[in-house]
DNA sequence: TTGACATAGGTTATACTATAACACTATATA
DNA sequence: TATATAGTGTTATAGTATAACCTATGTCAA
């Protein structure tokens, strides 16, 4: 089974998982989900493209009083430093993170076409990233890879 | 001799070879390296730290009457077109361009002490990504690849 | 040489993205 | 239940980028 993002799938059920697992990872860590994180982790996950922090915004003022830049980035900052969602920085956008259980870099396949994005998360090219910046006398701590080009199902209906 | 940036050079030289590499490259493929154009060369050719294009607006401003964005983005976006310099996403910033004369993704290690970053080109990191994009169905276009971390000189210096 | 076209740059306005600063509230726990 | 800390509300502002329209300049064919 591909894990991928690009195929078709149960979205719903996609969705609720995500929540579910940062519920989760929270509870272990003693971390607080509070509804508002709570919320906006999950519109990050209504759909597998990345979602701008003034479009998460315009949501939730439609569901909430007050609602503010900071409201939004507050908690984009919240899931970021827990690994619960990913920046895309070529977009300024976010999207919500495959596995939040295990530390990984950011890897994105970004479809130009239809706009989603696929988390690649390869251990070998983050190690061979990481060993060519250490061999340069580089100490390396963070790693972004975004590839950007044309999905599977974007090059069939071409 | 190493080609990462990070190691004390002649800057000057470093300065003037840059903007001739482009004369040249501009020469033989029929583009207009305009006065404008080239100052903003220049201009991220400073440093060897990413520059922001109000940074150089700003010094844009302080040389010539009615500098305004456009005037440094349409530069910025003619160098990158044609691959004088790169852009790094993760500090909206913009650097001069090692190599412009062979293609290639863009690379960085990014040092968050100094600021200063350097321009990796490893063909083998970069096939490896492409291999792993194509397996997964993915037709890839455009590479992005950003290594925050520390610099020899700065972990020395701690 | 001149006119037509395309490219570059000037100018004004605006859109989009992100953070600072301070007040208030909720929660955890001693 | 007092206190400390974390979370959120609120207002203001900083930082990044583009749209749209106009003028100037270079290019090239007739």
């Amino acid at each position: 089974m591909s894990t991928l993002g690009f195929e078709r799938h149960n979205h719903a059920r996609c969705i609720r998982s995500a929540v579910d697992a940062a519920d989760a990872l929270c509870a272990t860590r003693g971390l607080r989900f509070t509804p508002l994180r709570r919320r906006v982790l999950e519109l990050i996950w209504q759909c597998h493209r990345p979602v701008g922090a003034y479009d998460l915004l315009d949501q939730l003022k439609s569901e909430r009083d007050g609602a503010a830049p900071p409201t939004a980035y507050r908690a984009l900052d919240f899931l970021m430093e827990n690994g619960l969602i990913h920046r895309i920085e070529s977009l300024n956008a976010f999207v919500g993170c495959t596995h939040p259980d295990a530390p990984h870099q950011s890897q994105f396949l970004i479809c130009t076409s239809c706009h989603r994005v696929a988390e690649l998360s390869d251990p070998a090219i983050e190690r061979q990233i990481d060993t060519k910046a250490s061999g340069a006398g580089f100490q390396p701590e963070r790693q972004t890879l975004e590839v950007t080009g044309t999905c599977d199902a974007c090059a069939v209906t071409r």
